[in-house]
DNA sequence: CTAGATGCAAACATTTTGCATGATT
DNA sequence: AATCATGCAAAATGTTTGCATCTAG
């Protein structure tokens, strides 16, 4: 069976990109925090534990190229930073999210839930969707946990 | 039977904001626009045609209190410039977007697509939901007729 | 009259670029 | 060996802030 970064490896090689160690890691990096949303910074200071001579230049450079190839998508949230974000494997579409907007967590969902809307879409507006992105935005779980055990 | 312009003047003194005639300048700026989705620059440009002396600080400070009072939404869409788009007029979600892929083209859709999918975030999620921000990727009817003559 | 708003310039934060050096295929 | 990638520093971009001045209420 074969892994996960080693397909994206190959990824990279089928595009024809050198592999550079700097690339590894920053893949690697990635991977082990595929929860977050990372920005280019978060990035760049975990790569340098493990590879500490990267340049912060050469971060941006490598999520430029993963944005490039579909591996990762950039997202921004609102505030003025670029975060980025592992698509799953195979996926056509970008996943959805929730923002609490009491604490501030970023939650996933991986299903997909716009079939429908997307139909809509492409007869009403004669719109081919290619890809979408949804956020919204309110209390999470937690939050509404809190509130309750208040009262 | 009153304007729009008159009902958001009475939003900025009702939240006791001062009437200036910069701020003024950029509501309108922005009423005149209301289908661009334009940047702080592109408003602090308008703006200047009618008011020259105004600053683009000035803007920026208009636009965020604008943003704070729900009149215009900020948005990013990817590039690293944020947007205003005015808001409909007691609308509680912000409206959709269908951004083409081949021409740069923004098209709105102010009809909401998304109360099943909602509800679904609701029950199964148990995620409050407060807003949201949907965005389409793909090709406009447009860029299609034009894809079709070619053939 | 006074709190709040403005314009300007400087500061900030993030991202991009030029270039000489270095590493991968 | 040749091409592509890297690190560093400088530049570019977009946005925010400090402060003296001004103005709407």
């Amino acid at each position: 069976m074969e892994s996960r970064i080693e397909r994206i490896k190959k990824q990279l090689h089928g595009a024809s990109y050198k592999l550079t160690p700097q690339r590894e890691a920053t893949v690697m990096v990635l991977l082990e925090n595929e929860e977050d949303h990372l920005s280019a910074e978060d990035v760049f200071l975990l790569v340098k534990e493990r590879a500490p001579e990267i340049g912060l230049a050469t971060v941006y450079r490598t999520l430029e190229l993963l944005t490039e190839l579909k591996i990762v998508d950039k997202i921004n949230f609102g505030d003025g930073v670029a975060r980025y974000d592992l698509r799953q494997e195979g996926a056509t579409r970008f996943h959805h999210h929730l923002i609490c907007i009491e604490c501030g967590s970023v939650d996933e969902i991986q299903e997909d839930l716009l079939g429908e809307v997307e139909k809509i879409v492409e007869t009403r507006f004669q719109f081919t969707v290619k890809d979408h992105w949804l956020t919204f935005h309110g209390i999470c779980k937690r939050c509404k946990q809190k509130e309750n055990k208040k009262k």
